[in-house]
DNA sequence: GCAAAGTTTGCAATCTGTTGCAAAATCTGT
DNA sequence: ACAGATTTTGCAACAGATTGCAAACTTTGC
């Protein structure tokens, strides 16, 4: 049915070699041969078979994404920033799911039996070993979200966690609130773990300002709604730092549903600043992660360890912003 | 670097054909052969290499998933389910982001290079002509939220439109309204012309009520906020079936930026019942699709294709729901 | 224990394309 | 028009698997 290399040699009565060589940027064909062969192609509909040639250039310019994240509406920008990234570049995106999977071995499996030249875990939620794998499969990996470590081989590309967790702390300080709280994402993410560390640690430095803590059971408006009717039946603080936009919108429903005023009554600061934040119904206050560029670069730290794929592995942080809406008191004069 | 069948066939001390039929299900092996290989293999971590093989047998398992909609959150749930789905099968999503695409052609050639299996169109916005092209492609294509159509060869997964919006208007009529509108997604959008179709269809049953309709940019919360500060500073309608629940979304913050009382001073029925919709803050009354059941036919389908690629195309429309919130007033007695 | 039937195995061709190498063709300068 | 340099072309091997066929083995029935 496809018609193959062999048909258009065929049909222009050259060599296969010579229909090879028209297809194959830089390769050596005199304009007269290429004139020929395109027109014979043209003719049949031909157009080259990449999974073939991808068995002698051992490049098939598939990479996987491979993701945990399929309930935060935040990867739907994600995805769709990383799909037309590596599709412009001409690579193509496998994707794995893997919401329920705990093991990364089948992915990796999997994906080394489609020889994709490259992976991408998008994830602040898996551990570090889960790219790990794929690194010592021998597969380029980059953990985009992740967390980066001084002892791994993985390229990371995302947000420096423990920062922007003081950075919530400084933020809520500033509104003079005297008893704040975090309400982190699942307790095994180590985005979760990492906010904490340095909302605690800024903490740290104002004794007189009472700090309370605890997570939830994934970044979800169910978990984020839940774990704060359950802190709004005990003592709840005056203002809390939720682990992620999602979280903090469940928060908010809880709160509102409890008849409290937010802002006013009890503050609320997210982080991702995903579109829904902005939306006048929500207006939530949170800190800015710079999706964008963390996507185009993860995509660039893949396309360079296509050349070099033993190249240095770094870990490219960006800096985050609060994005002030109105989910905080005013800030203290 | 990688392990091949040969490596394996020479450890173990037995044809290369061997080795291939111990990883190839339903091959004829005896059980100490098996075990030889399989000892060698797992000795070298051999695994095979599936575009090699798809080589010779014509089946590569990939899956094009083509999409232009990657900025209405229901497409993460339908992602997921997607990849999930194929994946439970072993099939493997190749994803294209069509978002600025209005050409086929490009995609249906990088998707014959890589040799899919079929193709999955998810889109309520693209033409029937999109799915067909690879159709013609010599692709076996399902699209799911698609038009049926009597002239198509393409299978086609989704929702009746055309009576979803017929329920949307009966539902408006028995809540008593005396003039009501439709504020649908982008007019080229199929779905948004056959919601638009059914309503007025149905509303032509009563011509004591008054109906109006407009079409808004795209099935966004921008578009339909938008939409919706132009027909608030017009004479709005009682009462607006919104084609999509982000549409209302975007609908519902532009009333509420008006002063007006959603539930009592203007009514809002959207359509898919996406997570958000039950969220508290939101709360909208809409006509449920759904979804999995969707996706999981459009699995089926396409794997019913792959070993019968030529079957009789159909359309399976899947019935949907009012499912009752806060945004329209009661029913009338 | 033997022939017939049934299994298992290996050989060699095949799938579609790339590439090093040498032969053929073309170009250059005089 | 010719030698030498350069470019273009085709041959044949190769990438990593599958598969029809026939040879080699096993099993079965008697």
């Amino acid at each position: 049915m496809a018609v193959t290399l062999q048909d258009v040699a065929k049909l222009a009565g050259v060599s296969r070699s010579a229909v090879s060589r028209t297809f194959t940027a830089g390769a050596s064909v005199s304009p007269k041969m290429r004139a020929r062969v395109e027109q014979a192609a043209q003719e049949l509909g031909y157009s080259p078979n990449a999974l073939a040639s991808s068995l002698t250039t051992g490049r098939t310019k598939l990479i996987g994404l491979v993701s945990n994240n399929f309930h935060n509406p935040i990867f739907l920008q994600v995805f769709d920033k990383f799909t037309r990234a590596l599709q412009d570049r001409g690579l193509r995106p496998l994707i794995v799911n893997l919401s329920n999977e705990t093991d990364p071995s089948n992915s990796v499996r999997m994906l080394r039996q489609y020889s994709v030249d490259a992976v991408i875990v998008a994830s602040s939620t898996l551990p570090l070993s889960f790219a790990e794998a794929f690194h010592n499969a021998g597969v380029p990996v980059v953990h985009t979200f992740g967390r980066p470590s001084a002892e791994t081989q993985v390229h990371v590309v995302g947000i420096d966690n423990v920062e922007c967790g003081r950075m919530a702390a400084r933020e809520l300080v500033a509104r003079g609130y005297t008893s704040v709280a975090y309400m982190g994402g699942p307790k095994t993410a180590t985005s979760a773990q990492d906010r904490f560390l340095g909302f605690a640690q800024e903490m740290g430095n104002h004794p007189n300002v009472k700090m309370t803590h605890s997570f939830s059971a994934a970044y979800s408006f169910d978990a984020g709604r839940a774990e704060m009717m359950r802190l709004l039946s005990e003592t709840p603080a005056q203002a809390y730092f939720c682990g992620d936009d999602v979280l903090s919108i469940g928060a908010l429903s809880a709160i509102r549903d409890r008849g409290l005023q937010i802002g006013r009554d009890i503050g609320v600061i997210g982080l991702n600043d995903m579109e829904m934040a902005g939306w006048e119904l929500v207006d939530l206050t949170t800190i800015h992660q710079p999706i964008s560029e963390i996507v185009a670069t993860s995509v660039q730290v893949v396309e360079t360890l296509l050349s070099d794929p033993d190249r240095m592995p770094e870990a490219r942080l960006f800096p985050c912003r609060v994005v002030e809406r109105a989910t905080l008191a005013p800030r203290v004069q």
